[in-house]
DNA sequence: AGAATATCGTAACAACGTTACGATATTTGC
DNA sequence: GCAAATATCGTAACGTTGTTACGATATTCT
């Protein structure tokens, strides 16, 4: 029956989707290393094998986080594009500033052992969409449509880079600078595309 | 010194040097999450808390070794353009060698909680060192003095994205890439550090 | 109503970082 | 040479982690 099964698929529904944001919330105020079985069980108000109903471990956890992250990333990213002809350089400034807001959730997408799989086939459908955001903007500007994908990819690690440094304090402090640093990539992104064409 | 390995200092020895030896050994072996107490311990034959007579925890260990790093790193570095003029390419090459060379290592230094601190005044020699041959190297190369650090950070920050998507596993499988990738970096690098003396 | 299923709690396991405390071995002072 | 001071050690334990076994309860389906 359609009607029980999707009241029931609700009720699974709404446990599962409960510990997501409870997982996401935890790892966003206080970091990946707070985020315990035993805490999720004690915030929706269960005991730790409880959560193992609805989640074969952590990991199954993380990976239904990251996906939401996905999403939030590429909704984020398209609204900066929103309208307007796709620009790298918004599309960086909006991808360094999602990481900047949000750098516990960014860590774990892009940082902690993958639990997704990347640049491949079984890639989820978020995060080839994020990727292919930024594909089509690179291949707009420039290269031999061959390097696409190298391109996009040198362009993506730069800004990890930039927020990955910023995230775990390896610049030198002052956020005023980090603006002047976000300009200097993205003219260098300006640069890298329209030179290596001729490559 | 490492030498004095008697018999006699094998079975009372333990110094400092045996742990971070054995440490790093784990961690460019194992990973980090596998270098625990429990497993120092009985590589040097003997219990937790003696490991606790010559670090006051694993922070001190990872410390140790972190500064053993970016010692290795230097010497690199400098390996790199010994003899020549210091060239940010041949620089950016070396870095990124090292990087995916010893991956576990490199995270260590530059992915995990700050064992030490970085950009400041009190930033241990080895890792000032570090980033001063590739500041020297960019204000070789063009922009206004006032922002050879910044660029100097812009710089590494696209080298350090490269190695971490690298390493972590987010870009597309298949080595012959990777010198595509290093020299499309490269080249980009040259482009930034030549067109940022307008701006 | 009775059977099947989903979800729960109690209790426990092994492994983790860390510490208290007493015993032993080495070095130092006389 | 011998006792005191010091360095280093082991036994045992505490609280925390992810995870699982097992039985009880509540819900849903036939």
């Amino acid at each position: 029956m359609t009607t029980a099964s999707t009241a029931k698929q609700k009720v699974r529904g709404t446990s599962r989707e409960f510990i997501i944001d409870v997982s996401r919330a935890i790892i966003e105020d206080e970091g990946l290393e707070h985020l315990t079985i035993r805490r999720i069980a004690e915030t929706i108000n269960r005991t730790q094998p409880a959560v193992y109903q609805h989640f074969g471990g952590k990991d199954e956890i993380l990976t239904a986080v990251v996906l939401e992250g996905f999403v939030a990333l590429v909704e984020r990213l398209k609204r900066a594009v929103k309208g307007e002809k796709p620009s790298l350089t918004a599309l960086a400034s909006a991808y360094v500033r999602f990481g900047l807001e949000r750098p516990r959730l960014y860590e774990v997408m892009f940082v902690e052992p993958p639990v997704i799989a990347f640049a491949v086939a079984d890639t989820p459908p978020p995060a080839q969409t994020a990727f292919q955001i930024f594909a089509t903007a690179v291949a707009d500007s420039g290269p031999a449509p061959t390097e696409v994908d190298t391109v996009t990819e040198v362009v993506w690690a730069a800004l990890h880079g930039l927020v990955m440094l910023s995230i775990t304090k390896r610049l030198r402090p002052g956020r005023a600078l980090h603006r002047a640093r976000l300009e200097q990539l993205t003219t260098a992104i300006a640069a890298m595309t329209t030179h290596t064409s001729a490559q």
